[in-house]
DNA sequence: GGTATATTGTACCGATCGTTCTGACGCCCA
DNA sequence: TGGGCGTCAGAACGATCGGTACAATATACC
């Protein structure tokens, strides 16, 4: 998982897959028989998993909207490391070689606006706002990312989700 | 300049470097004796130049801040062609292989923060407020690119440009 | 223990990578 | 015209890429 969020698509090796993951190459191939794409899909996959279920259900189960997106803020530091790790689907944005994952790339940033939406329609927010505001909280969240590793300074992601429950307040 | 920022470091082949630039490999190592960190750093340079001429500078000229935000955000509707474009700063933010180009990254980033905050400073607002704001406007500048390129739709990034002048007043 | 299956190691493959080298060509000037 | 210099093409290089094939090893079950 950490390398190709770490290297890119085009960045992560096969050997450097192979040394994460702790398996040979003989072993990756038999378990991904498609190849590269195989194992970039079961990273996908597994983040998608993890954002399941510890961001977008949070963020749909009931109650308070503002213990919501603390929550969802909670399960981001922990993700993302405080801000030194960078974001997969980032990443995968970068480079022709990872084309085939924008589908995907794009329903989870979707799914993941829809979440934050839901959130604060459940708080009174009609839906254009809704949507505008957790669109917002992404951009901050992507943006601050990248600041934050090229600046060494994770304090600006720390930041950036500070400022979401304000923005997403009702 | 075009590859680099949108195939990444690892991605941005000589083939394709060769293409983009109209210059033969033999051509490319003829002008770039230390081979593609040469070529990359050529990109990093013309990006400088070109952010030290139509966003640092504006910022740094006299005149009402308003003002200078406006021309900072005319200057990166062009160069990110409305969202359309990633930034090269992010691109090389990922994978190993560039971390040679980090410092500059680094280096850059602070600037064009420092000229807005430059700016801020001019209009009355305190030191402190004003590195506050300009990391912000970065912050959704360079998450909205991402954004606006994972779910094909500039406007995200249009909307974020759009945002700054209320951020951004004094 | 024997058999079937899963897992893994290792060698090899063709393609592409970034780089180097050499020679050809064109232009300019004395 | 000849020489020097800049530019460029194209071939070749060693390394790495993602992938394949096959044999060896490990594991599970009867």
């Amino acid at each position: 998982m950490s390398v190709v969020r770490s290297q890119g698509y085009d960045g992560a090796s096969l050997a450097q897959l192979s040394k994460a993951s702790g398996l040979g190459k003989s072993s990756l191939y038999h378990h991904f028989p498609e190849g590269k794409d195989d194992m970039v899909a079961a990273v996908l996959d597994h983040l998608e998993t993890t954002l399941d279920a510890t961001v977008f259900a949070p963020l749909r189960a009931p109650g308070p909207p503002a213990t919501r997106i603390k929550r969802m803020n909670g399960s981001l530091l922990v993700f993302y490391r405080e801000g030194r790790e960078a974001c997969l689907l980032a990443s995968l944005g970068i480079g022709d070689s990872s084309r085939r994952f924008h589908p995907r790339v794009k329903q989870l940033f979707r799914r993941w606006i829809e979440a934050i939406a839901h959130a604060l329609r459940d708080g009174g927010v009609p839906r254009g706002q809704a949507q505008l505001r957790a669109e917002e909280a992404i951009v901050r969240i992507e943006g601050s990312l990248v600041l934050a590793r090229s600046l060494d300074d994770p304090a600006i992601f720390q930041r950036a989700l500070k400022s979401l429950p304000e923005l997403l307040a009702s």
